[in-house]
DNA sequence: CCCCCCCC
């Protein structure tokens, strides 16, 4: 049986028209690049056409890697991105496709299909005919590179010539395309409504536009692999030519004839300097094309000249400044080189530029900050849900700054506080809950995990990026009602201020639980045993009651307390738990939400597992054992003929990971230990 | 040629 291929499928791509969920057969897959993240092309076919420029998304790189993305088989697709390029050709990213029918299934090639690469219309050095029966992707062996470089294939590369073998890789890496952002726009799954703010002609390239499934943060290719030995780099050699653009990935010290064409990232004020070698005025800008970024500084002349010139978020033309080794000490970017402008340097403000990208940011999703180093310099983005007045505060020299902290989250159910200063702390306005993106902010240890903007940092509202659209969708379905665990301690959390940290030792030699009203403690402590045997019984069912029920071995069961018989009962929990801290141990009593909690099950179910499946019951246990938690408790001595002892009833038990004061308590504990 | 990155 042959599958049914989406009909006309392809000539609905190439005119832009809004489709989903295509069926497709595959022709052919192609990885174009061969270092970094793997990057595969695809020719897909609707039985009538096919069709070489799709471009899978990396997130689905596994469908390659794994074998099922071979030659015939067919593929359902049910998202992507139909970026028309400026000259008129035509890259379809593939974001969220299935294999419905591998290549043996399908049977071979289905119908008879024609080319219909849009490519076409361009002259194309090698140009195959479209009624072979295994079609090869020669015709357009490259993914179109930027700019200036219209040229396919053949002399575009610059260290690997290209071969017309189907299956040859290039050397072009992320390669970055034109887009045409309304184009693509009706294809974004992010709603454009409540948009983090309109759609400004400055659009990221597609690729970075691709929403990334499963892993919104997931840096795009474009952030994770810039380009190297692109086509353009070649451009440049010909000879007699003029300078032409350069990615910024591209330059170093030894070569000084080039041009970038980049966008504006980060504009420093003026500054004056005055030392033992001199004084003077400069400022800094960073600035960002498809292949990467750098630092630029003028000084003094240059200032004059190019300070009023250069705006942040516009592009220009950038040629004949001096480059060096930058100093990593003092800068975030990823560049081995900045650039100083000189009295030939020359800045040409550039019009045509909605393909260079706004900015390359590699976002750090807020629950992950945990696992960075304090002082690292990361990317953050995430919705400001509340934020602090500003204020002034006098630094330790004597300066007077403005400050304001702002509290972001984002999907991961975390929250963070990132400190702004200065200037961006007094215009900072977080009325409407934006969407803020801030390129190089210091991981700091301070309450937990908290964020410093630097002087270097980029502070983005509600930035043009797909990552913020996803944001603001998330926000407004469902993150505004997310109670997010901040990783960063502030005195306004409850939690922070009710716990009374104590070692289990502490609980024992300060007599706890002795007074005549209980006492509360809390303490982060692993669980090493619990008595599972007796840990659920059969509880009167009627609402409000927990009462045992006796079990009347007709069909009934009789609760005393209700003095009603029920023909059914509910589960209940009450564990008892042995937990450890380093100096000691204690037995504990968990009822039902904590003993759910610390299980991961609820007492119904564990009662379901264990008259059905007791291996898995017991696997329950095994897995909760020797985890470790906060543990909230109640301390009482209590009495039972004669004999008193100290009950510890846990009230609330809470991850260790959410809970920051739990990181000064382990922090305590590690050094009483040592 | 700068390189400050703050405060609770």
């Amino acid at each position: 049986m042959t599958a049914k291929l989406t009909q006309g499928a392809v000539e609905a791509l190439v005119n832009g028209s809004h489709v989903e969920k295509l069926v497709l057969q595959l022709l052919n897959i192609r990885q174009i690049n061969t270092t970094g993240v793997p990057r595969y092309r695809l020719m897909m076919s609707d039985g009538q056409h096919y069709l070489s420029s799709f471009l899978m998304a990396t997130q689905l790189n596994h469908l390659a890697e794994e074998k099922l993305l071979v030659p015939h088989c067919v593929c359902l697709l049910k998202r992507m991105t139909n970026n028309t390029l400026s000259d008129g050709r035509h890259v379809v990213v593939v974001v969220d496709m299935d294999v419905l029918k591998s290549a043996e299934d399908a049977g071979g090639k289905i119908g008879n299909p024609t080319s219909y690469s849009t490519d076409d219309k361009l002259s194309s050095p090698n140009k195959v005919s479209s009624t072979t029966s295994e079609p090869s992707s020669t015709s357009d062996a490259e993914v179109p590179g930027p700019s200036n470089s219209k040229g396919w294939g053949k002399g575009s590369t610059g260290k690997a010539p290209v071969k017309t073998s189907p299956m040859k890789t290039s050397p072009m890496k992320g390669a970055p395309l034109k887009t045409s952002p309304m184009k693509a726009s009706p294809m974004m799954t992010s709603p454009m409504k409540g948009s983090p703010m309109k759609a400004s002609p400055m659009m990221t390239s597609p690729m970075k536009g691709s929403p990334m499934k499963g892993s919104p943060m997931k840096g795009s290719p474009m952030m994770t692999s810039p380009m190297k030995g692109s086509p353009m780099k070649a451009s440049t050699s010909s000879p007699g030519s003029v300078p032409k653009v350069m990615p910024i990935a591209t330059l170093n010290p030894y070569n000084s004839k080039w041009t970038i064409r980049a966008r504006v990232t980060n504009k420093s004020n003026i500054r004056n300097w005055s030392n033992s070698r001199g004084e003077g005025k400069l400022f800094s800008f960073e600035v960002v094309d498809e292949s990467g970024e750098i630092r630029i500084t003028a000084f003094n002349n240059e200032v004059d000249k190019f300070f009023a010139l250069l705006e942040q978020g516009k592009v220009y033309y950038i040629s004949k400044a001096t480059l060096k080794v930058a100093n990593k000490q003092y800068t975030t970017l990823k560049n081995d080189y900045e650039m100083t402008l000189h009295a030939h340097s020359s800045i040409v403000p550039c019009t045509d530029s909605q393909d260079v990208p706004v900015m390359q940011c590699d976002f750090v999703p807020i629950g992950e900050l945990e696992n960075r180093d304090k002082d690292s310099i990361i990317d953050i983005i995430g919705v400001c849900n509340s934020a602090e007045d500003v204020s002034r505060i006098t630094t330790k020299t004597s300066r007077e700054v403005s400050k304001r902290a702002i509290n972001l989250i984002d999907t991961t159910g975390k929250m963070v506080t990132v400190t702004l200063w200065g200037e961006e702390a007094e215009k900072f306005d977080d009325s409407g809950q934006p969407v803020v993106a801030i390129k190089g902010a210091r991981l700091s240890d301070f309450r937990g995990i908290s964020l410093s903007a630097l002087f270097s940092s980029t502070i983005m509202v509600n930035p043009d990026l797909p990552e913020a659209f996803r944001l603001r969708a998330w926000y407004d379905r469902e993150g505004h009602a997310v109670d997010s665990q901040s990783l960063t301690e502030t005195v306004s959390v409850a939690v922070g201020s009710k716990m009374n940290w104590k070692t289990l030792s502490d609980v024992k030699n300060e007599n706890m639980g002795h007074r005549e009203k209980a006492d509360y403690f809390s303490c982060v402590a692993t669980i090493v045993y619990m008595r599972k045997e007796n840990c659920l019984y059969q509880a009167c069912p009627s609402s409000d009651c927990n009462k045992k029920v006796i079990d009347q071995q007709n069909g009934f069961y009789r609760c005393e307390k209700c003095n009603r018989e029920f023909p059914n009962f509910k589960y209940r929990l009450l564990l008892s738990a042995n937990l450890a801290d380093f100096g000691d141990n204690q037995w504990v009593t968990c009822f039902q939400e904590t003993a759910e909690v610390l299980l991961g099950r609820k007492a119904e179910e564990l009662g379901q597992l264990r008259e059905t499946d007791e291996a898995e019951f017991d696997e329950v246990f095994q897995k909760a054992n020797f985890s470790t938690h906060i543990f909230k408790n109640r301390v009482k001595l209590e009495t039972y003929n004669d004999e008193s002892r100290v009950k510890v009833t846990v009230m609330e038990v809470l991850p260790v990971d959410h809970r920051v004061y739990s990181r000064r308590l382990l922090s305590n504990i590690r050094k009483l230990a040592h």
